[in-house]
DNA sequence: GGGGTCATGTAATAGGTTACATGATTCT
DNA sequence: AGAATCATGTAACCTATTACATGACCCC
């Protein structure tokens, strides 16, 4: 995998906006936030202006005009230059087709899994089951909300989370029957060495 | 969520793997590599001194013996401390029962979707379809293989990452029907503006 | 006049990874 | 003799995040 000049993914999320229409910084902030694009895409807002910087660096960006408004400080407007926009494109292309290994904490959990006796690993699926639903309603919720004002196309990402989330439950729900039915083979042999 | 003293997972890998007897640093680093937590967990075996030095700084574990053999780099043997397995056992319980927002780089790109066209989503969608399956197929001959030997108590972790892609596939290939079907809403939009 | 928000930017810090350095042993 | 592996450790580095600093405007 090639590494990008600017591979901070905040980087992404701003030539996006920029290929709307020429903003400052702090407008695309404000348009970010407003779409709650941080949490979809795990990004830091604060490192906006450090991000923006590397970007025009990198020529993928430029100042358009940079004039003040009274005495506020001087805002410069950037806009998204052609090497900007292929670079948009090469990264959505990448992030699209080709999976990688996902950093996935439970994962890592499951795989210490066996540290935990069988009686409180069912405790804990439970409990990751019972916020795992909640979440999943919620997301549900604001995702029907959204419908009703953005086409769908825009509410991909969106529906594609709570698939994951519900595949994830599924999951968990299956182990659990298996754990508490006692069809879990070896059970017995854990219960002989557990730790916690 | 409280912050760990030693946050890089790869200090729960070496924990558990102490669990089992005391080692020096680069038989447990033979040990994750043989049960190829590497992938699993996102682990980067050359952090493991510095990840060794920090577990030991805060008390959870502690050198056992540091002898040498002939003439051979001096090396200490660890294990684990009653500090070190209660951190282990509450690390785990966090990690299971407490579902995180996990950063997917496939919902970032999701979530700029619509700045490719939609012949070329689907191309592309098409791609990472056909990776994943066979990177599914992959894990799966993997796992069956390992399953003559491990009981499936140390399995379930590939079990998971197995469902989460089959459902992500699944999730793929729906969209992709949609696009191509062309049942999606606003086809005829986005190919006016598109992109790339 | 005080608090919030508009707007920018820099410096410090944390965190992790990579590269390098060392030297003995074992295998071919 | 030379390569691979055993074994450790440190220093450099990068990258991202946080905290801080500045100052004007707007509304009550």
């Amino acid at each position: 995998m090639k590494r990008r000049k600017v591979s901070n993914l905040l980087g992404l999320a701003v030539l996006s906006t920029l290929l709307e229409r020429p903003m400052h910084p702090y407008e695309v902030a404000t348009v970010l936030r407003s779409r709650e694009k941080e949490a979809d895409m795990d990004i830091k807002i604060g490192s906006l202006y450090t991000v923006v910087n590397n970007l025009a660096r990198h020529g993928f960006i430029e100042a358009a005009e940079s004039g003040r408004e009274g005495a506020l400080p001087e805002r410069t407007v950037y806009r998204i230059t052609g090497a900007g926009r292929d670079e948009l494109v090469d990264w959505v292309r990448e992030l699209i087709s080709a999976p990688e290994p996902e950093p996935r904490r439970f994962k890592a959990g499951l795989s210490v899994f066996a540290v935990l006796g069988p009686d409180q690993a069912v405790d804990l699926l439970q409990e990751r089951l019972t916020a795992l639903e909640r979440g999943t309603e919620a997301l549900r919720a604001a995702l029907a909300e959204h419908s009703a004002f953005v086409p769908r196309l825009f509410l991909v990402e969106d529906e594609y989370e709570i698939a994951m989330r519900e595949a994830e439950q599924a999951w968990v729900r299956a182990l659990l029957q298996e754990l508490t039915s006692g069809s879990f083979p070896g059970l017995a042999d854990w219960r002989g060495w557990e730790t916690g």
